[in-house]
DNA sequence: GTCTATAGGTGGATAGAC
DNA sequence: GTCTATCCACCTATAGAC
């Protein structure tokens, strides 16, 4: 039996979906949890708090994604692993994955998000770039500024997943697997380029 | 002197940009104009309506930013001309592009949106395959499937620009000069990518 | 074409009983 | 920890005067 604090993110989340932040209302999370209104304020203190509690769990759960990819042993392997974990959260946490990379801070319609959300993007982020320079290092990839390969690659994957996510790429993708197989194919021309070209090297991995 | 129903929408469209299209509400357009909450109804019947419009408005200006574009020599030339048409409009209509290109269809609040607008959305994708196939045809890009390469290039065109219009890129680039020159430098690897490597071709655009 | 008056709905939040 | 009762703010939309 999960708790009623869980299940009341977990319900946040799931009315986030039909209209974003904006969508999730105190009392339409109530009812769904066939609660009376007021029952949420004994768990947190007002809507600012929940919204901030669900963002929060967003991108704890993105960071547990990433680092339990780690593991791979050459420095392709470790970077395939990572593009493979930022799929699989894209997948299995979709409105997770809209909340950290597609929400306009904008429409946060709170001011700031804390400080800690910022410093554990901070560090994903320097995660792909770690995979980046070690790919640099031993000559896979062609020399380059690692933070500045990294955010091509970074945004060509979420461009891929943010256009699907978004239901733009239906005619092309049917299922989940068809998109998975688009994803990496989709990633070759990509990882062709990043790789130095001395006279045809072919090398897939 | 622009007319009130321009007026009305060119206030939603800022409005958008608060909080979505829940921050769209009659009476802060009607504020924002100094008229009084229902001087809106003589313009559009209902909320919803003037919604639609304001979503036809953004579809239309993106198409006539792509259709302007057409006028290179080249396919080469053809197909860096829709890339820059692409970015031209994700920069100067950033409330435009968040609409029709990163807004979950689920978070437009209302049933579907006209027919004319998906078709509107298929001829531009159509207009995108062209550029490409006729890079195919001249041996410029690799042979493959226009469509899927089509997407390829969309998807990394949108990532970059999606991750700039968030936010997520303001530790990297700082004006929008920055982020132009680092929208082409991005675009560099997947171009490499996407030409045939005969033995160390290079012949940039 | 714009106004005021108004109806009817939804949502955030508090107080106090159980 | 959950309930009911309640208040206040804000929203869409209509009717009818000017």
């Amino acid at each position: 039996m999960i708790d009623t604090h869980d299940r009341i993110l977990e319900t946040a989340k799931n009315l986030y979906h039909e209209g974003g932040f904006q969508s999730v209302t105190m009392r339409k999370v109530a009812a769904e949890l066939d609660l009376s209104a007021t029952a949420i304020y004994r768990h947190f203190r007002n809507k600012e708090h929940l919204l901030i509690a669900l963002f929060e769990d967003a991108h704890r759960t993105f960071t547990r994604y990433l680092w339990e990819s780690l593991g791979g042993g050459t420095p392709l392997e470790r970077f395939r692993s990572a593009g493979e974990a930022y799929l699989r959260f894209a997948l299995e946490e979709p409105l997770y994955y809209q909340m950290v990379f597609m929400a306009p801070s904008s429409h946060l319609g709170y001011e700031e998000m804390p400080e800690t959300i910022c410093e554990e993007l901070n560090r994903s982020f320097h995660f792909l770039v770690d995979r980046v320079r070690e790919c640099m290092n031993e000559g896979l990839f062609t020399e380059g500024v690692p933070e500045r390969t990294a955010v091509a690659v970074w945004a060509h994957s979420h461009g891929v997943i943010s256009l699907y996510l978004t239901g733009q790429l239906n005619d092309l993708v049917g299922s989940r697997e068809e998109f998975e197989a688009f994803y990496w194919e989709a990633m070759q021309p990509l990882m062709q380029g990043l790789q130095p070209h001395n006279g045809g090297g072919r090398d897939r991995s």
